[in-house]
DNA sequence: CGCCTATTTGATCTGATTCAAACAATGTGG
DNA sequence: CCACATTGTTTGAATCAGATCAAATAGGCG
């Protein structure tokens, strides 16, 4: 429980991202910056919820990188979706009780959890902010469909490109693309869970995109070196994202 | 426009779908009731709403059932979900104006259209409505979250029978199972489109499930002989699903 | 340095695809 | 009500994308 180590722009996450999806009103950023935050870091790798549990709080996500996941029967792994800052992953937990999936750390991480009562007055109250969460949950359902086209009908190359063009469009889109490079602090494996691959297939395919020079990814970090191929490659179409403006390229 | 052929229990059924999902009020339902519908019928395999399209209405599907379904560059198309009679389907286009995917009745098929503008007043002015409505788009993203589980981490044997065990829950949320039998209007290919393999793959699972004596698929039905085997086999848990009361077995 | 975890490589295997053709069902018009 | 066309299902054979197994190599870090 870090609460006086959060800066400034850590603490400004919240709102910034909200603004990225929908309008707000002077008063909405004030209600928003009185919210109560237990703000906690947590080690990489470590559950944050739990598949089951019946949370009372939301987390958002301050700094570092989080993923949603689930376990099957035969102990395999589907990575369901991955989180940048300025994201809230359980924000749906608002409304339906019983978490369906788990909440790791794929890096240290810092969250802030927000009470479901807080959260429930603001939505309440100010009807832009509801609207912005609500549409916080659609555009994350948006971007499970495109995963699910990705797992369905694209084969392992334009797959991992595919992803590679969201996660860049999204870091962008919360500021921390530096110079069509960004943190990834995920292994290959990791990469496997989350495109139904073998991490051996995943090391193969990430060669592959090398190779054409496309993109590498070395020492947790992505690097894009010719953005315009791999959206060719990907057949990557950002409006799926929903993304107000585009902080592109 | 069929506005006066729709029948009595046609223009209960969101009511009935709602209460199914969150408590309401009396007053709540008052409203819904009120609400203004314009009634039309389409024949099967007819887009309702495409790709790109900025629809100013959304569409509660009265009888029948449709799909979401996104079509790939090189033609490959992915099925995301199957509707049946309560689905408001596009209800995500409140706030989210431009389709990312189409909707298309498989069957022939009964939709109510209602504008935009009467389902924002109603989620102004009677927050259980709102919160309903919210929950039903956070229940398709549990529904997507288990469609890419199944997608990424499933084989085709177990996949299907998971598909058939959640469209089995879901018929019988809407009174539509009939003694573990019920209509279900889409060919081999539908199914290979919306489970990621080849309608021969498809055609060879299916004889696999019915050898196993779990399921039979002809004629557009779906029949159940052995509902504890076929859950076994998918390793079903209904959870994801959030049904209140669940009306099965 | 030495341990542990992640990546890379090679060889082999397999679940699922593709192609092609036969067959069944359903519908349509004469 | 039959003939024909169309669409959907079934079967077989060949092929392939990606999985699995196993072992070697490379990083990161206390």
């Amino acid at each position: 429980m870090n609460f006086f180590n959060s800066d400034r722009s850590e603490r400004t996450r919240l709102i910034m991202k909200l603004e990225s999806i929908a309008e707000l009103e002077p008063q909405d950023v004030g209600t928003l910056a009185a919210l109560p935050l237990r703000v906690t870091d947590f080690p990489a790798r470590h559950d944050i919820i739990q598949e089951g549990e019946k949370p009372s709080e939301c987390c958002l996500l301050l700094a570092g990188w989080a993923c949603r996941y689930k376990v099957i029967e035969d102990g395999k792994r589907q990575i369901l979706s991955f989180h940048t800052p300025g994201d809230i992953p359980d924000l749906q937990s608002l409304h339906i009780r019983t978490m369906d999936h788990s909440i790791a750390s794929l890096s240290p991480i810092r969250v802030a959890f927000i009470p479901h009562r807080s959260l429930d007055a603001l939505i309440q109250g100010r009807p832009r902010i509801a609207h912005a969460f609500w549409r916080e949950t659609l555009i994350d359902a948006a971007i499970f469909r495109e995963w699910i086209v990705g797992l369905g009908r694209r084969n392992a190359y334009q797959h991992m490109a595919h992803l590679f063009c969201e996660l860049r469009m999204r870091v962008s889109a919360v500021g921390l693309l530096e110079d069509e490079s960004f943190e990834l602090p995920v292994t290959q494996s990791d990469l496997a869970d989350a495109s139904g691959l073998s991490p051996v297939h995943v090391n193969r395919t990430l060669m592959d995109l090398r190779k054409a020079n496309l993109v590498s990814f070395r020492s947790s970090r992505l690097t894009i070196h010719d953005w315009e191929g791999l959206q060719r490659a990907a057949h990557f179409d950002p409006r799926y994202l929903h993304q107000q403006r585009w902080k592109s390229a």
